[in-house]
DNA sequence: GTCATGACAAAGA
DNA sequence: TTCTTTGCCATGA
């Protein structure tokens, strides 16, 4: 176990994001909402930028604003490389945003029931 | 300690 | 409906 001061949000942002399941994505706000920070959803996105400096493998395509749309495209190596995975995952992008985002969403609220 | 910024979200025009 | 404004709060300068 982390010591508590190592277990700052992003951290909890990280472990909710990992959790995603292939095929699967949700938004900043369910995961802020989640972690109890659902005023703060934009502290959501700030951590997955962080999680770029880290050793682990944080699926951050995964996670998309409300709309379904891919705003953090911008800040992987390569812009295609997140409608790539999507696609990959089963995922339809058109336009930089989710086809069906709402058949494809999931709330960490709802599967893992806190 | 104050100010500016950020991969968002909700409300108003 | 789309565009603009406001709130939100943790970081960094």
């Amino acid at each position: 176990m982390p010591k508590k001061d190592e277990m700052n949000f992003f951290e909890q942002v990280f472990e909710v994001v990992k959790l995603i399941p292939p095929g699967k994505v949700t938004s900043y706000g369910a995961i802020a909402k989640y972690l109890g920070m659902a005023k703060s959803s934009r502290m959501v996105g700030w951590a997955m930028n962080q999680s770029h400096f880290l050793k682990d493998k944080i699926p951050a395509h995964r996670v998309v604003n409300r709309n379904g749309m891919l705003t953090g495209k911008a800040h992987f190596e390569n812009h295609e490389q997140m409608k790539f995975l999507l696609e990959k995952e089963g995922l339809l992008i058109k336009n930089d945003t989710i086809m069906n985002f709402e058949k494809h969403f999931w709330n960490p609220a709802d599967e893992l029931k806190l």
